[in-house]
DNA sequence: AGCACGCCGACT
DNA sequence: GTCGGCGTGCTC
């Protein structure tokens, strides 16, 4: 027999089947060990199939081994991970490691196991033992502390009993010989989350009219006998959690599986406490600060039926269930469900190929949908389900928009915090209530923005910002997408004035004015500075929650779904900063953000206010944001991706040429242009193509590495891959230089 | 990516 | 004569 297997660790272009001959245990999935290239290496590799007979002339070796204790990969991972290579030109190897827990290839990170020591005898056997003397008796004041410990206990882990004062292990070990106590070794599996599965809560969900409706037709869909998705468009504060675990107790109660997926940043004790009360110790947590070896047991507990759901972020797509039901992607919108790191997956993608393996139902939920999910509930690919009422009285709060130009020009202020704001804010203090202040900081000095007329200088080709290079000779504006460059102005290309703005400001800058300005109003202050491990981001939420500071002030990650009782303010301390990154998704994001927020502010009993500081007062995104009008705001940006032809109606592929001798890059970003371009016009003439650059990448060097960057938009399918992939194995043939392709990314 | 084969300059 | 430079080509 033989057998075809992808080796890992492969240049792109060797990331094809090879021939060896196989040996016993060799099956589809399973993972082997195979002499590779001309000095036999030892390689992982994966087997994808068994076969009778093998090409001649070609010098097959025999597979060197199985890994045995390490699952074969399942027909629907294997088919999986040939859908990632195919949909994110990764290799097959990249996909197996991507789809498995993290270091379940690393063969030293094995089952742990605990031992325990039980007493072999009857504890009238025992207390005969510890009263004889002589060689009948306990033979060392060691033996005889463990039986008096395990008479009293009956078992314990072996660490407890060693650690016994006066207690070694040859007492354990001649204890065991003499046949007095019993060492057990089991395997260990930890669920870190298991304490808080022992409060349960088994109340019947109650909904609301509107609720029940947008409930019923979810089931609905759930019940038809076919891979189905849904878009639970949920407006802030209508409740659609609720309908999530209404459904969610009615898939578990039927014996299948669930998968809830949610952003990063929601994915706090508070939240997974609340379904382990409801769902027991069925329970599984995939989640990035689990230790390699948790997330294993995570894994294990998964694979051996142990779970009915499973909650964690992106990677939790890949959860081994055997039978899914439902995956659910809470906050669909979020860009954290697109991986950042080779292979560059979308959640999204991998659920709807795993619904449709299973014919399970994929539910996206989010009062913002991405213009994606939109679009293809408005073609009828996703089923819209809308849920517009706000429940139980839910208010959104009053919110005002302050002009930071008249704030500047008519009031003098040059401070952070408008007047308004201060008003707000004093206000608060009096009412003994909490505020959260945000500020989106992220790229707020890579563009340029006028401060009289709030003009800010865009591509004359692509309605995109320009952002800001800086560079010996003095920095240049540049478009990313297209390339065009113009050198900075000295004075607004608007209104002349020379009041132009790099600048942005930062969160400490802000709590020093707050400090000046309100003495007596503690400020938290939260951001990647402050919160370095997941514990103090989870602490610093409670402690706010708790009351322990008046002001909470941050960055994005203050936005996100925490319910804070006492806030009754919400203030925005410069909507603009990502409207103008030169992104085309700027605008939704944007949108996104600041509906959120503003919703934290929005309260069943006290008046909330959101104050939204901004040097674009009339900017339709905010103002939209504001009145949390998504429908509006949806039929303004779609129109404009209609227009220029960005997603949904086309794709976009950034190509990253990298390299650390600047010249080999340069020449390489071209020679592959060239070759995009002839094979455009040559093998794939029928497709529609528009190829932009290559042109420097926004940040040039990188650890010492330039890089150039390639930008097309197209219609992405089977044909058109095909062509990427042949670019990847071009490239790979190269030295020193790598390129890498990115299909749809997160910005371009 | 490794690694070997292979064909030219300064060393024991 | 030969050790070693890295150019070129292959990996079942």
């Amino acid at each position: 027999m033989y057998c075809e297997v992808y080796v890992f660790d492969t240049p792109y272009h060797l990331d094809r089947p090879f021939d060896y001959e196989a040996i016993p245990d060799v099956v589809r999935g399973a993972i082997v060990r195979v002499p590779f290239g001309r000095a036999d290496k030892t390689r992982l590799a994966l087997v994808t199939r068994l076969k009778e007979s093998a090409p001649a002339g070609v010098n097959i070796k025999p597979v060197h081994s199985v890994l045995k204790d390490r699952p074969v990969l399942s027909e629907e991972m294997l088919g999986l991970c040939l859908f990632l290579k195919e949909h994110t030109l990764c290799t097959l190897g990249e996909a197996v490691r991507t789809v498995l827990p993290p270091g379940a290839l690393n063969e030293s990170l094995n089952v742990k196991y605990t031992r325990t020591c039980t007493l072999a005898i009857s504890r009238e056997e025992a207390t005969a033992l510890l009263s004889a003397s002589g060689r009948a008796g306990v033979r060392s004041e060691g033996q005889r502390r463990i039986v008096e410990y395990l008479m009293d206990i009956g078992s314990a882990d072996h660490t407890l009993v060693r650690a016994l004062p006066s207690v070694t292990s040859a007492n354990i070990t001649a204890l065991r010989e003499r046949g007095v106590i019993r060492i057990s070794e089991e395997e260990c599996i930890r669920n870190p989350y298991a304490h808080l599965a022992r409060e349960r809560d088994e109340s019947e969900i109650v909904l609301s009219m509107a609720q029940t409706e947008a409930y019923t037709r979810i089931e609905e869909l759930y019940l038809e006998d076919a891979p189905r998705a849904a878009l639970l468009y949920g407006v802030t504060g209508s409740g659609k959690t609720k309908v999530i675990m209404k459904l969610m107790d009615r898939v578990i109660g039927e014996g299948h599986g669930v998968i809830l997926m949610v952003p990063e940043i929601a994915l706090t004790p508070q939240t997974v406490g609340i379904f382990c009360k409801r769902y027991g110790e069925r329970v599984a947590v995939i989640h990035s600060s689990l230790s390699q070896g948790e997330r294993l047991d995570a894994y294990r507990r998964i694979e051996r039926g142990d779970v009915d759901l499973v909650i964690g972020t992106r990677s939790a797509a890949f959860a081994p269930l055997h039978d899914v039901g439902l995956i659910v992607i809470d906050e669909e919108h979020e860009h954290t469900y697109k991986s950042e790191s080779d292979p560059k997956y979308h959640a999204r993608d991998v659920a709807a190929y795993r619904a449709g393996h299973h014919n399970a139902l994929m539910l996206l939920a989010s009062a913002t949908p991405s213009l994606e999910s939109f679009y293809k509930a408005e073609c009828g690919k996703y089923t819209l389900v809308p849920l517009r009422e706000r429940f139980g009285g839910f208010r959104l709060p009053e919110a005002v928009i302050v002009d930071m130009r008249e704030e500047l020009l008519q009031h003098g202020n040059t401070t952070t915090v408008s007047n308004r704001l201060l008003d707000s804010l004093r206000e608060v203090e009096e009412n003994g209530r909490q505020a959260i202040l945000f500020l989106n900081r992220r790229g707020y000095n890579s563009y340029v923005s006028c401060k009289e007329c709030g003009e800010v200088i865009t591509c004359p080709r692509c309605s995109v910002s320009l952002t800001r290079h800086a560079s010996p000779s003095g920095g240049k504006l540049l478009c990313h997408l297209c390339g065009y460059t113009a050198p900075i102005p000295r004075v607004c290309p608007s209104c002349s004035s020379d009041r132009l703005d790099f600048q942005g400001f930062g969160t400490q800058k802000v709590e020093g004015e707050l400090g000046q300005y309100l003495p007596d109003m503690s400020v938290m202050r939260m951001d990647a500075d402050t919160t370095s491990g997941k514990l103090s981001y989870d602490k610093m939420i409670d402690d706010f929650r708790q009351g322990r500071a008046d002001i909470l002030l941050g960055t994005q990650m203050v936005a996100k779904g925490h319910d804070f009782p006492r806030v009754t303010l919400v203030g925005v301390l410069l909507a603009d900063t990502s409207l103008y990154l030169s992104d085309f998704r700027a605008s939704e994001r944007t949108f996104s953000l600041l509906t959120q927020v503003i919703g934290r502010a929005g309260r069943a009993s006290d008046n909330g206010v959101a104050v939204i500081q901004t040097y674009s007062p009339k900017n339709e995104v905010i103002r939209l944001a504001c009145l949390q009008d998504y429908d509006t705001f949806y039929k303004g940006e779609i129109a404009i991706r209609r227009a220029l032809s960005y997603p949904p109606f086309s794709d976009m592929v950034a190509m990253t040429v990298t390299g650390e001798d600047e010249r080999e890059v340069l020449v390489a970003a071209r020679e592959i242009s060239e070759s995009l371009v002839s094979k455009i016009k040559e093998k794939y003439s029928s497709l529609p193509f528009t190829v932009y650059g290559p042109f420097e990448a926004q940040v040039y060097k990188v650890s010492d590495k330039y890089r150039m960057r390639l930008v097309v938009k197209c219609r992405l399918n089977r044909q058109s891959r095909a062509l990427f992939h042949e670019l990847l194995c071009e490239a790979s043939l190269r030295r020193g230089v790598s390129l890498a392709v990115d299909l749809n990314p997160l910005t371009v």
